[in-house]
DNA sequence: CGCCAGGGGAGCT
DNA sequence: AGCTCCCCTGGC
């Protein structure tokens, strides 16, 4: 049990932000978060965070996966105070983190992403995981009352089976319309395929995990089903190229809307992919009229 | 049934 | 860089 006071970051903003499709607000104010072959239950009220691991867990995983050293409030800082529309959109998502997951994951997830809706893409992501992704345990207080004190003995928790994301290996043998079964559509192929180049060789997360910005998106665009915008979001949302810009939609649309001339990517050179973030984010739950009810966002 | 949109991509010019 | 065509599912 470890337990935080952490300024700018909020699960539920990250959760909803459309980065991690493998992430919930389970129960009120109580997280459950998948990577790779982890879970992690996390209460957060405000600044107060409680991680249901050991700190040993939460220092060398969690810590990182989160980028909870980095102080966002440099980045925010950073915004032009001419601009009103991005000032508003740092605003709105004051929480919001650039996450470190796991390359392959990603390589699979925004794979998926494309011509997909995110409410289908979670779904997609969790058959994969239910039907070819290794059975896990772990333990966690027994109920959302309970979870709200500190509890050390084990016989007062309860275990929760899940399901790990599945290795390349557990892909790279199946027919490239298999993954239609999990409602992946014509974009099974593309994963079975990126599976393949994993397994052998021929793509190589450790070795692209060590590259620059330039030449892992080189690779990653010598996969078949990715191209600019899947490339850039696996930059950004995996390897933590923070000047990663995904193009998508969304983005595109702001960008013609508020920034007729460009976005200034020299002012916010390095970062822009954080500025990219708080606009997607922005665009996607800041438009609508929503009723704030703590953390979550209930639409009008 | 048709139509279209959902965080695109490949393969051309 | 811009165009066409491709691809699949879910909602209306």
């Amino acid at each position: 049990m470890v337990e935080k006071e952490i300024e700018n970051f909020s699960l539920a903003q990250i959760c909803r932000s459309g980065q991690c499709f493998r992430m919930e607000e389970t129960e009120d104010d109580l997280f459950t978060i998948y990577a790779g072959d982890r879970c992690i239950k996390i209460w957060q009220n405000g600044k107060s965070c409680r991680f249901y691991c050991g700190e040993e867990e939460y220092d060398e995983f969690w810590k990182d996966y989160f980028d909870l050293d980095n102080d966002y409030s440099v980045y925010m800082a950073q915004a032009n105070p001419n601009d009103a529309y991005l000032n508003r959109a740092i605003a709105f998502g004051s929480g919001m983190r650039i996450l470190k997951q796991d390359l392959w994951e990603m390589i699979v997830s925004f794979l998926i992403s494309q011509q997909n809706n995110i409410v289908r893409i979670r779904r997609c992501i969790a058959n994969i995981c239910e039907k070819y992704g290794e059975e896990k345990v772990i333990w966690v207080p027994q109920s959302p009352e309970k979870s709200r004190q500190l509890i050390s003995s084990q016989e007062e928790n309860r275990e929760i089976r899940y399901h790990a994301f599945p290795a390349p290996e557990a892909l790279c043998g199946l027919s490239e319309d298999a993954l239609k079964e999990c409602n992946l559509g014509y974009r099974s192929k593309y994963v079975v395929r990126a599976a393949r180049s994993v397994v052998t060789g021929e793509f190589d997360p450790e070795a692209v995990s060590a590259m620059s910005y330039r030449k892992a998106k080189e690779e990653l665009l010598k996969l078949f089903g990715v191209g600019e915008k899947v490339a850039d979001c696996i930059c950004l949302f995996a390897l933590h190229h923070l000047q990663a810009f995904p193009m998508d939609t969304h983005i595109k649309q702001a960008m013609a809307e508020h920034y007729k001339r460009g976005f200034p990517n020299r002012r916010y050179r390095g970062f822009q992919g954080v500025m990219q973030q708080y606009i997607f984010y922005y665009e996607l739950c800041g438009k609508k009229e929503y009723i704030c009810e703590g953390t979550k966002l209930k639409e009008k």
